[in-house]
DNA sequence: CCCGAATTGCTTGTATGCAAGCCAGTATAC
DNA sequence: GTATACTGGCTTGCATACAAGCAATTCGGG
């Protein structure tokens, strides 16, 4: 009898279940623009849509509630929550706190065996550097979720992650633009070399100013962005 | 029909539901070490002693998990997660380099209104301190917590504020001797007392020196606490 | 006596039924 | 024409029924 679902389990129960797939599916939807801010629903009509009861679709519409993404009013439905960028702020300010706090760290640390692959892919020539814009924007986040991990405190990476989706959406947008991939290519390299030559002062500093320079860039674009999305909402929402 | 449940709605559709309800009591069952790692059970098992089904137990249960109290297992049942002493380590610096970051903010602030609060409770005549122990414990969290509010950054309070749930179970064991009240009124007063004087790096290495204190006094009363917690088990467990 | 395989009970994951309450639309009174 | 009271549909929160699978136990063979 053949599995349809081809997900392995890699030890958490959840992979495979129903419930993840939607919690998927609806993050998907916001991140596709499909489910804008304020746009209202309910859970019946998602479980429809999904193909599935009620019961996963509740699960994960807690979860993306507990998370920020959503809101729910009692008996009167679901709604996106808006998008509030004093809140995309702050989540770019904790971003910076940890990374910063992992660069101290990394700096401090004796043997530090995981900046090789960061460098194997930031510190290239010129000619060796990835183009394709969607590909540099998953480097981009690799990047500064990786500093962060192998400095080594699990908890820490984990906060970082969970800020990192939260601002994936709005981030994204950072990368519509071809002349910020050689930005960031520069930027990251000098980042990573001085903490290899472990500058901590240094590397927080450009650390600081390129995650401020992302926050202004990702601003600017995502007010544009948002005021053009907005009249598709019609066609491609529900 | 009497509604058993007298919470009153605040806006927020969870403040009186069964979930919360449950969520609530399942920790405080941690809390008070009537759950203990490795202690495991299940839904219907857990249901039938709150009184109430399957789902809003499932809801709570599975925030939990989330949360990190708790594991799941695919169709074996639940067990609460063993501690884990570096991860306790991983939360302390987390919260150390939050509150770090904070006391950097507050002393570029211009306007600190929200000092004078902590001013009136810390730096008091010393007949003025209160002395229950209980009650320092709570003031000792809330200092650390207000600190982050005030600097501004709400979910960088956020942050913080999972992560002093997530140590408070091991927290409460540092001020069950009662020498640990003078050292958190002077710890406390001098960090303080350096914030208000905007003197940023004299502020955070004490607020450095005082994390790792209570880490280490922690660490070890934790230990001795957990063995002679585990004999209990048998008679509060069940 | 020991070891292996089938089975049965118990577990979570999912689907569905039911109740309380909000809200829009309608009808009615003035 | 306007304002108000009501009603019915739709919503979530909770309870319960069902399905799939793991694990311990028991039974049978050697």
């Amino acid at each position: 009898m053949m599995n349809s679902n081809a997900l392995q389990h890699t030890g958490h129960a959840h992979e495979s279940s129903l419930a993840e797939s939607a919690y998927a599916q609806i993050k998907a939807s916001m991140f596709d623009f499909e489910l804008l801010p304020g746009d209202r629903f309910s859970e019946t009509e998602l479980a429809t849509r999904l193909k599935m009861s009620r019961t996963p679709v509740r699960d994960a519409l807690y979860r993306l509630e507990r998370e920020g993404y959503l809101q729910v009013h009692l008996r009167v439905g679901w709604s996106v929550r808006p998008y509030d960028f004093a809140r995309f702020e702050n989540f770019y300010d904790l971003r910076r706190i940890l990374e910063e706090a992992s660069v101290v760290r990394l700096c401090e640390q004796d043997e530090r065996p995981g900046l090789d692959a960061l460098r194997a892919i930031w510190l290239v020539r010129e000619e060796d550097r990835v183009t394709d814009l969607r590909r540099v924007a998953e480097l981009d986040e690799a990047f500064h979720s990786q500093l962060v991990v192998i400095a080594g405190n699990a908890e820490v990476a984990r906060c970082h992650q969970e800020v990192t989706e939260r601002i994936r959406i709005v981030r994204r947008l950072d990368f519509t633009q071809s002349h910020r991939v050689h930005t960031t290519y520069e930027e990251h390299g000098k980042i990573l070399g001085a903490i290899i030559r472990r500058r901590t002062d240094e590397a927080n500093r450009l650390l600081r100013s390129h995650i401020e320079t992302s926050k202004a860039e990702v601003r600017k674009i995502t007010i544009h962005r948002l005021f053009t999305a907005r009249p598709e909402r019609a066609e491609a929402g529900r």
